[in-house]
DNA sequence: GCCAACGTTGGC
DNA sequence: GCCAACGTTGGC
């Protein structure tokens, strides 16, 4: 079981609609940088992701479990070599968890989230995860 | 193969 | 709206 983190901007693709695509699941559709892609992968049915707001919000507010796994991208060109996951919304945090909370934890400073801040698919170390979770009421 | 120019992402 | 980081493109 591995576990990351997605990033999305609410305004083109939010928690609530994820949260309303229920237990289909929904495409992870868009990525264009090879080190997100990488790790897309990477990632085996099952695995699970937190769900990041970027740019609005800037905080993790649910997560997602990964519902099928690599695919070719369906709205990129054909021939190209990007990729999808099928993300399906599993809970919500019960208090999301803002950048600026993992900035003030001394814990989470090596989190690829400060450390590489445009990767829009990172991974997420099983102490991350667990910190997060209790840091959003889980 | 180098590097300047440019575009995009994302925090502030 | 600005800017830093960083990936990509194109001239040489």
């Amino acid at each position: 079981m591995n576990y990351w983190l997605v990033k999305s901007e609410p305004d083109s693709w939010s928690w609530d609609q994820q949260v309303k695509k229920g237990a289909k699941g929904e495409a992870w559709t868009g990525v264009r940088n090879h080190t997100a892609k990488l790790n897309l992968m990477k990632m085996k049915k099952g695995d699970l992701a937190f769900f990041y707001h970027s740019n609005i919000g800037k905080e993790i507010v649910g997560i997602v479990e990964v519902g099928k796994e690599h695919y070719p991208d369906p709205t990129a060109k054909a021939g190209d070599p990007w990729v999808v996951v099928d993300m399906v919304a599993r809970e919500p945090l019960k208090t999301p968890v803002t950048l600026e909370a993992i900035k003030q934890e001394p814990k989470l400073k090596e989190m690829a989230l400060l450390k590489y801040s445009r990767l829009s698919v990172q991974p997420v170390t099983a102490a991350e995860w667990k910190l997060i979770c209790k840091m959003g009421g889980l």
